[in-house]
DNA sequence: CTGAAAGCGCTTACAG
DNA sequence: CTGAAAGCGCTTACAG
């Protein structure tokens, strides 16, 4: 019964004042017992223990914050809640925090509302913001010069190459790298791009692993790989890498190992071959990437590369918290992090 | 560069006095403007606007909550941050609330957490709580009895059946019974229960459904469905599923179609079969749970049944939502969603 | 143990 | 527009 009946003291018990007067005592008491300071007769301590258990009162934290208490609120700033790894770091980096005594705030950050965001996080004097995700270059340059301006420590996961950001990074290119390698040693010569574009962003992006790796073993990148992504609309999902598969079953001189953007393109991929007769990985090897779960799901399963989610997340609150109380490090921190090739059944030697 | 090199005014911003200061106008001035009072010169406006765009600053939202502003704040608390249908919720939960003005604090509830997680809640004075999962009984509705002496309004997502809790499930039985129709229309009338009870919790539960749509048939569900959960350690999962497949297999009469718990079981049990030699569904048909996307991605895609998670969630924000402010409802509210069942090419007649 | 007081950062009347 | 004051709910000295 929702309403409450029982009417005993105040019907409300919403301050440490009306709190005391029910137990019968001063609310300086009050606030001792709850502080556990010492010099109080254990009979009092019972009695306000047993008040706080029946009443479920708790002190107005807002109150308490005003008078200098920590917060203990960390704010995280996601790009998106749609992607399965962006879900699973954010859950993590929950659990990580809650267990070092942190409450997470979370917002998702479209372009234009980080502004609003990191502000509502800073009224609330968080003692940190955590940004997950890739987002508008400059507006979370603004966002984080703001916080520094304020002494609120904060760092950036995935979205690596920013100034003055404290980073915790994925080094996509020694992930692909260590793909390419593996074909490289089942014989493969020909590799096509399933979203991965052919001119690298940073020296940690999949381009710059993939060219690596093939410049390794003195290999012509350019000559090396193929790419059909402009001959469909780019979704980086299933039926995007279904209809590229489609695409290249057409191609004269077709590639015979595929490196997918992630999992789910390489599965579409996977399927469309499969669909037009091919068998993977006797005619063909598949790769994906970020290791989900469904890449033991599928027939064959997947070889992958697997973020590394939980260093990731490690890092990033080590980054953050050896922040707190301590003067803001003087120069960025940018934390690379190195995935780990996961073998599945979808690749295999190339045959002649 | 972290630290911050110029100092203009006060080093950090920390309140309206030091704002107030830094403009050079009085602290009444300055929250006229930041709230928007009438009665101040144009000119003036600007000027504060002007550098709090500057600056950055934001008043203290704890200062601002206990002058008796709304804290806009919700706390949600969740069984677990691991399975996909969860975080769906969770991740929508936060996007509605957040379209309504509302700030998302979320914990994982832990057996034996609840009463910490609420009460941090409560300290915090969210305006609202939701939980999302199954929770121990007597230990949540304790906690929404607490909820309720407090006048905070909550409302629980999928745990159906706790006493005076608004509550929005869904109706699971409903889901199954239309996978059962649909099969018995395709002549099937023996079933395999992969991780299904045989008796029913609730009248939403799942083998309330299967029951029921067997009843309808004049079918006895006793002899017409199968378990053999029992044979291994239950994990809900993928191997799960495909160890369950296994057992089937070697079973003498086995049954032509089976009801997976949930899509992960369903499409390892799919896997299971289809590595036995059995094809899918030309020599048994298989079902799912959840509609994940995964179900799109398997061969054959999954038959499976949608949640409707973005009605749940919706449903689950009014309810809470429709409680602020006025006085809390004297009887609790249930609310059920009906799921949708999803045709994929896992199901199909039955063969003699 | 109690009680009165100051102060955290804000807003809101109320005089100037 | 400014300035002084009260009060939100707390804690922390400081006298009794």
């Amino acid at each position: 019964m929702p309403p409450p009946r029982k009417s005993e003291a105040p019907a409300f018990i919403r301050s440490t004042a009306d709190f005391a007067r029910h137990v019968g005592l001063a609310r300086t008491t009050v606030s001792r017992v709850l502080n556990g300071q010492p010099g109080l007769k254990q009979k009092t301590i019972d009695r306000v223990q047993k008040a706080l258990a029946e009443t479920g009162f708790t002190p107005n934290a807002h109150a308490l914050h005003l008078k200098g208490k920590r917060t203990s609120m960390i704010g995280i700033c996601v790009e998106d809640l749609a992607t399965p790894p962006a879900l699973r770091k954010l859950a993590m980096l929950q659990r990580v925090l809650r267990a070092r005594g942190f409450s997470s705030l979370i917002e998702v950050c479209t372009p234009g509302a980080g502004r609003d965001v990191v502000r509502h996080f800073q009224s609330l004097r968080v003692e940190g913001v955590v940004f997950i995700g890739h987002f508008l270059r400059e507006e979370i340059e603004a966002r984080i010069a703001e916080l520094n301006a304020h002494g609120t420590p904060h760092v950036v996961v995935d979205h690596f190459g920013l100034r003055n950001a404290h980073t915790v990074a994925l080094d996509r290119a020694a992930g692909m790298a260590a793909v390419v390698e593996h074909l490289l040693d089942l014989g493969h010569r020909r590799f096509g791009l399933l979203g991965i574009g052919k001119g690298p962003v940073s020296r940690i992006d999949r381009p710059t692993g993939v060219q690596a790796a093939l410049r390794g073993r003195r290999l012509d990148p350019a000559t090396c790989t193929v790419t059909l992504d402009h001959l469909h609309e780019r979704k980086n999902d299933f039926d995007f890498g279904r209809r590229l598969a489609a695409s290249f079953v057409a191609l004269p001189d077709r590639p015979t190992a595929f490196l997918g953007l992630n999992d789910e393109i390489a599965i579409g991929a996977q399927r469309g071959f499969q669909e037009a007769g091919l068998r993977v990985p006797r005619d063909l090897s598949v790769t994906g990437f970020n290791n989900q779960d469904i890449c033991q799901m599928t027939s064959p399963t997947l070889t992958t590369v697997d973020q590394g989610i939980e260093a990731t997340v490690e890092a990033a609150a080590e980054l953050l918290l050896a922040q707190l109380g301590k003067p803001l490090p003087a120069r960025p921190v940018v934390r690379t992090i190195v995935p780990r090739l996961v073998l599945g059944e979808s690749t295999g030697p190339v045959r002649g």
